[in-house]
DNA sequence: GCATCATACAACCGTATGGTTGTACCGATG
DNA sequence: CATCGGTACAACCATACGGTTGTATGATGC
């Protein structure tokens, strides 16, 4: 289970569109830092620090692989994420089915 | 279809663990601003903030009743947020799945 | 109409964030 | 071993963010 901080990094993460294209980059895994920048209008080390925030809040790896470092979103930091929306989204039927059931009661105490 | 900027304030919003907190109670829709705010170590003004910030980013509605302000939580706001995560999800299975059969031809023709 | 509860908003402050440039390190290759 | 491609990191700047206090607006109850 992911504390408080780690949620706040990994949403804190997603909230950037660049930071968002460089995971979906990521999920092909073959791209190294340097070649991701090339897509961005912006500079290398501008690039450089968006997959550092990525890689803090769990959500890419980065492997070695000759001189480069080749960069992989990682599964299991989105599942995080995917949890705690799906626990909102479990609340918020609970939450319909109670006030459904509280609207049949009435009607049939009504009728 | 959610705009990147759209995104980006869904994201932004959630990563607070206050503000999370907040969607979470907001589910049961009962508690205006102030009643929200005696749940936290902050001001009024502070708690007032982040209601702001979740409902610029879709993700909590305000409807007057008497002369408080009950907060909702908008269940589409987090459906935006779990599409996404939803399609990295496949753009991640279809990765594996590729890889999956680029072995099994490997394997096949090296047989 | 007045006091009051609930909300809204502006001004301000410290710190975090997203960008830049410059420098240093590491590994492959001639 | 000298060079070059790829990466890392520090220093700096402007702006955004999370918090504060103070003041203003709005609906309720007497």
């Amino acid at each position: 289970m992911a504390s408080a901080a780690e949620f706040d990094r990994v949403f804190a993460a997603l909230a950037d569109a660049t930071r968002r294209d460089i995971v979906r980059r990521a999920i092909a895994g073959e791209e190294g830092v340097a070649e991701l920048a090339d897509h961005y209008p912006m500079s290398f080390a501008a690039v450089q620090k968006h997959v550092a925030v990525l890689e803090r809040a769990g959500l890419v790896t980065k492997q070695r692989i000759g001189r480069r470092k080749v960069v992989r979103t990682n599964v299991v930091g989105l599942h995080a994420a995917q949890r705690l929306l799906d626990r909102y989204e479990e609340l918020w039927r609970g939450r319909v089915d109670r006030m459904t059931n509280l609207i049949t009661d009435t009607r049939e105490r009504t009728t």
